[in-house]
DNA sequence: GGTGGACTATGATGCGGATCATAGATCGGA
DNA sequence: TCCGATCTATGATCCGCATCATAGTCCACC
């Protein structure tokens, strides 16, 4: 990674987000906000502020680290490689969203690899003065039940919608669920706050970059989509929904 | 559901479970083995005990049930109906395993299909006596919080795999996973313990009935593969496994 | 022992989408 | 302002597998 402040100075990067601090990133994780102040600030103290550019990953899979993430500004995507040498996007990650937490709590290692989508700043929590705070914090549980079963759900949805139906549904699919998550309504339609290309689209639904564009080009065509910038916009969202 | 003792009686139903007691299903369960005996005690003598026959559907995806289950004997799939028609299992649960307990915590319904693959004693729960145990018990969310990371993490392990890949890597793929969980090694190969038909195994992988046993057929006419009676024997697991 | 229903088996056919190839568009960096 | 890299676009071809059709097999139950 280069100079970050370098490249503050000369402003001849694209997109470099503003820093956010520490206490930033913790008080807006959905997770993390039912701490205590006390417990924030050190947490904020042992934890310490990265950034990753496009395409940089954070970890592989398999690797053990003595951290978890939580993104501040940007987004992460969760990935596994097959044989084949595929890349399949499991989840992303936004602005307040925890990840490679559940690999620090039961020891094992994060089996999917971390991957900066965009520009990213995260904060690095240390694993070992995360769980002095965990252990015996039933709230924090609580929350973390509550979290993890709301993934299992969305994961278990996504397995239903990939292992059926045609390529069209799948990635209108994924679209009404990033839609969801990250989308910005405006009168002109849902706005997607992730960049996203193809690339990205194809690997979340299991197809290629030539299919993924293909049936995106065609929506484009028909005026439900538009995209610009790997902005991707909704604009017709009842119309595209029908093909679900 | 005919009357259970008649058929006890009559002996003519093939395969009929003994019944088990309450109490020995509520300690075979690893999620609840953590609590006390009196803690037990009451969760038996709040629940009761049920049957569901092959096929039979112990509720159905979104309807709001006042319990979860917990398998006794025999195995429990969960499943989602697509707009096709198609069904698609998302998970299997075999003996001593708790389902929809999720939709119980958070309060919100059970958003798949719990359906008997054979016939199946389970105990019903009672969501209310169940949560006034679990709300203070660090120790029980604790081993929740690693059953439903691991859960996840299966699925997106599946979701990896169901995604990409060629269809007999998928079903490979699938008895791989099912003999981790269910999988009796006996010299001869590895059993697997769960009936399942053609049709339950096209469901978890997302393909068809057809295509389903066009493989299996191979793998047998191979001597990969051995099944009679809905059990499935993974013969020469080795050269199975080098389609993956 | 016979019958109906579920399960397994196998062939024929057509289409969706992967794969390969090529080119234009857009953007980051010098 | 220009160059190289990444991203989008579109066509041609081929094959995996869904679909439809038909039969044989096994088992529960009368």
């Amino acid at each position: 990674m280069r100079d970050v402040v370098t490249r503050i100075v000369e402003g001849d990067m694209a997109d470099f987000p503003d820093k956010p601090t520490k206490l930033q990133v913790l008080r807006a994780s959905t997770l993390l906000n039912s701490l205590t102040s006390d417990e924030t600030e050190h947490l904020a103290a042992t934890s310490h502020l990265a950034y990753a550019e496009r395409g940089e990953a954070i970890w592989l899979n398999g690797s053990e680290v003595d951290f978890f993430g939580i993104v501040g500004i940007g987004f992460v995507k969760m990935l596994r490689s097959t044989a084949t040498g595929h890349d399949v996007t499991t989840e992303l990650m936004g602005p307040g969203q925890v990840f490679g937490l559940l690999g620090a709590i039961d020891g094992t290692g994060c089996p999917q690899t971390a991957q900066a989508v965009c520009n990213t700043w995260y904060l690095k929590v240390n694993n070992r003065e995360f769980l002095s705070i965990y252990r015996e914090n039933t709230v924090l549980k609580e929350h973390l039940v509550r979290r993890t079963s709301h993934r299992l759900r969305n994961s278990f949805a996504m397995l239903a919608r990939m292992s059926t139906g045609r390529v069209e549904q799948r990635i209108a699919a994924i679209l009404f669920m990033l839609a969801d998550s990250y989308g910005a309504e405006d009168g002109d339609g849902i706005t997607l706050e992730v960049p996203l290309t193809r690339q990205d689209i194809a690997e979340m639904t299991g197809t290629t970059v030539e299919t993924a564009i293909r049936v995106m080009s065609a929506w484009q065509k028909k005026g439900w989509l538009a995209t610009s910038h790997k902005q991707i916009t909704l604009v017709k969202p009842k119309d595209l929904s029908g093909i679900l």
